[in-house]
DNA sequence: AAGTGGTCTAGACCACCAT
DNA sequence: TGGTGGTCTAGACCACTTA
């Protein structure tokens, strides 16, 4: 009788492990397994008795493994239902990824127009960003995105095309959700972070035209570089934003809970 | 024979307690013990297995409040010393609230010129960000930043007079470390976390000559509320930055740890 | 009713720091 | 050596979800 669903393997978890704790040594299982896509997106994980029983080690250890993982998102817990690879979807979207909102705090999932999409040799900048040597072949996409029907933010993707063999200008306009949805469920790449350094500048004629803007008027510039396990960069993002009527928001040190 | 330090008493538990988790009502007590001055910051507390006793709880129970208590930097335990309350010192002022380095990426502690100070009466925006009356009482600050000599940052703190009351700019200019640090050891009030709210703007006048910019050069003003114990708001923070060569860095969740 | 994660316990032993 | 936090265990019981 086939198994209708074959639930990942998980070894137990061989005793010496070079000073590291026993829970590390069950998240990076944890992790490989959530990387390798012996568990997809969205689906359950075996229930942590069983997990702990698999690997022969202690609840209390399992779930401090599991904890970490929901602390980096990558895991998501719901009582009573079980554990799941965590999905991009617009919920984390806007929690972890998106930081624009309207001056009054009214924070909403923006819409995409895709404005360009080349193939292309990396430039200098992207290069080394994605740790690629210049002249890499690189996907490029420019975005346009709108809050409330009005033109905010002016987004310029720069891809490894190894990384996204297949992923054509046709592909993309038909995605629907986030990009990061598309990159996990299309190309099981999953962006688990991302570093961002911001700056005002001037905008340029095109930024303008975009975004509906004077040529020279002050936008934020944001570059990203998002990175999937292992802390590998995936994609580098150069955002040119129309802070008029929205602000960039930072939370320096989010309060766990309300106590 | 009076105690030469008198150790902060905590009482058991009460126990029904609301269909709060057990952990939480923990870090409640202990919140309100760290908040009173009951232990003042850079003071021991009590070994936990003592606190665990006190609060007739189990020890993982109060480990697990103390858990989030360090995650939210309120706490700092150091093996083999004890468990201590955070205080405010240059590196916490660079990880949890300096986010301005150079492009290369290199962070460092800014030097500080006092600008100016005054007495006045608060403007509708920084008190509705304090939560005051407009026209309340507030102290204006501003300072200039430095990073190697070149200035950087424009700061205008804006204080309600009522929580800092003694305060003057003498004591300023005598301080030593970082602001957060003044405030915690003068005048007992902790900077727990802090929102920031960033755009671009062309500087005016006045942030240009004192960073040496162009007037109308495209600058980057960063809206900051700092909040205590409870949410409480107790600074507003308008910050223009150069960055010219300096760029406000972002990080989009933290990675836990090297795995 | 059965299965999941959430909370809580009461220990044992280890690693680190001071003296 | 003694005291601290760090790890790990093996349970019990509760709360939530689905069927």
């Amino acid at each position: 009788m086939p198994a209708p669903h074959r639930s990942p393997a998980f070894a137990a978890i061989p005793s010496a492990a070079a000073g590291l704790p026993l829970y590390r040594v069950v998240k990076r299982e944890l992790l490989r397994a959530i990387e390798s896509g012996d568990c997809p997106p969205g689906q359950t994980l075996p229930s942590e008795a069983e997990l702990a029983g698999a690997m022969a080690v202690s609840i209390g250890t399992l779930r401090r493994a599991v904890d970490e993982l929901v602390a980096e998102h990558l895991l998501v817990r719901r009582q009573g239902l079980g554990t799941f690879v965590a999905m991009h979807d617009a919920d984390r979207f806007l929690f972890q990824f998106f930081h624009v909102e309207r001056a009054d705090g009214r924070r909403e999932v923006p819409t995409v127009d895709l404005v360009s999409f080349e193939r292309l040799r990396a430039d200098d900048e992207p290069a080394q960003a994605l740790g690629l040597k210049p002249g890499a072949p690189v996907l490029q996409i420019e975005n346009r995105l709108r809050l409330q029907g009005q033109a905010v933010v002016y987004d310029r993707l720069t891809l490894p095309a190894q990384l996204f063999k297949g992923l054509t200008e046709k592909r993309l306009a038909e995605r629907t959700g986030t990009i990061y949805q598309l990159y996990q469920a299309e190309y099981g790449i999953t962006v688990v972070r991302a570093v961002e350094r911001a700056r005002a500048i001037a905008a340029d004629r095109t930024a303008a035209r975009v975004l509906g803007v004077a040529t020279g008027a002050p936008v934020m510039q944001v570059r990203r570089t998002a990175l999937t396990f292992g802390e590998r960069p995936v994609e580098y993002r150069v955002s040119v934003i129309d802070t008029a009527r929205h602000d960039y928001v930072h939370q320096l040190t989010r309060p766990t809970r309300a106590v």
